[in-house]
DNA sequence: CCAATGAGTCAATAATACTGACCTATTATC
DNA sequence: GATAATAGGTCAGTATTATTGACTCATTGG
């Protein structure tokens, strides 16, 4: 028998299926003129956020394997968007940064979801977002919370 | 140059990112045991949500191509989970039901989501629950709200 | 010296998705 | 009643994203 909070988690589990499709799908029509796909997104986006992070890092975000990455990634630095550069402390690193080019790339695609967030927030209203933040926090493993907190809410995409 | 709106749009990004892989993932288990992926699990979801949906309907919500759905369809009446009707109005019609095979693995899928949500929510408070829900509508499509609308939050699934 | 780590690579495979064409049954329209 | 449109299914071929497992190389650190 279904208990009283059975329908929170259905309309919730609704409301993150469509949200989130409409959301990635908002790049997509940039992403094909470019011959790119989400998986190229997702990694640009996620080294623009954390300059410097290692490949492993970045294999920890995504949850993916090497071998998945390698492509993408691979593709991303023949093109000119990501550099690596070695670590300083450690020299096995390949410390992963957006060049010039990359970030303009980057900043093109948040632009198109920008434009589908930015308006939405603008009329749910800040208590909303609030709302919205803590209930998406509460849904993450703690241990992605912790990943979380470790990047910065800037807009600004230091490129190295 | 970035106005001051766009630190909010890079936390959502985030957001949206963690929270629905983590989301994803937590019946991931249960669906490898079963050699079946999310792609099987979406539609069990949605049949489950709209009892005598079409054929056409499923591909509107999902996205995705009628080949596409074809394996997954193919697999899930083939081992029992989903029945198809002719409609009674127009018979090219087939509408999809779970059975009640299918309803009791839905129900299992649902109770790891729910594992993973429920909590959150009780944690977050209904106030934010609220901001979350008026959020995640706003950045859906005006088309998929009205989709969503179509959809009852109830927890019950009505097995044909 | 030697084990562990960070990164890259090779080979093979799976899941999910796509395009485009084509077919059947049924419904709706002229 | 002929014909167009729709609902659904299917065939063939391909692309993207992902997997596993083994292996190499350079570097770090005990």
């Amino acid at each position: 028998m279904p208990d009283s909070h059975d329908s929170d988690v259905r309309r919730a589990q609704d409301l993150l299926f469509f949200a989130y499709r409409d959301f990635t799908n908002a790049a997509d029509v940039l992403l094909e003129e470019l011959g790119l796909g989400r998986a190229h997104h997702r990694a640009l986006h996620f080294i623009g956020r954390r300059p410097g992070m290692t490949v492993t890092e970045l294999l920890g975000i995504l949850r993916i394997t090497k071998q998945s990455l390698a492509r993408v990634l691979g593709d991303l630095v023949t093109l000119g968007h990501v550099a690596q550069t070695p670590g300083g402390a450690d020299r096995r690193q390949r410390l992963l940064r957006l060049t010039q080019q990359g970030a303009n790339l980057e900043r093109r695609l948040f632009e198109r979801q920008k434009a589908r967030l930015s308006p939405a927030f603008a009329q749910a209203g800040p208590q909303a977002f609030a709302g919205f933040e803590a209930v998406m926090r509460a849904i993450m493993d703690p241990a992605t919370r912790d990943v979380l907190d470790a990047t910065p809410a800037t807009g600004d995409t230091d490129v190295g």
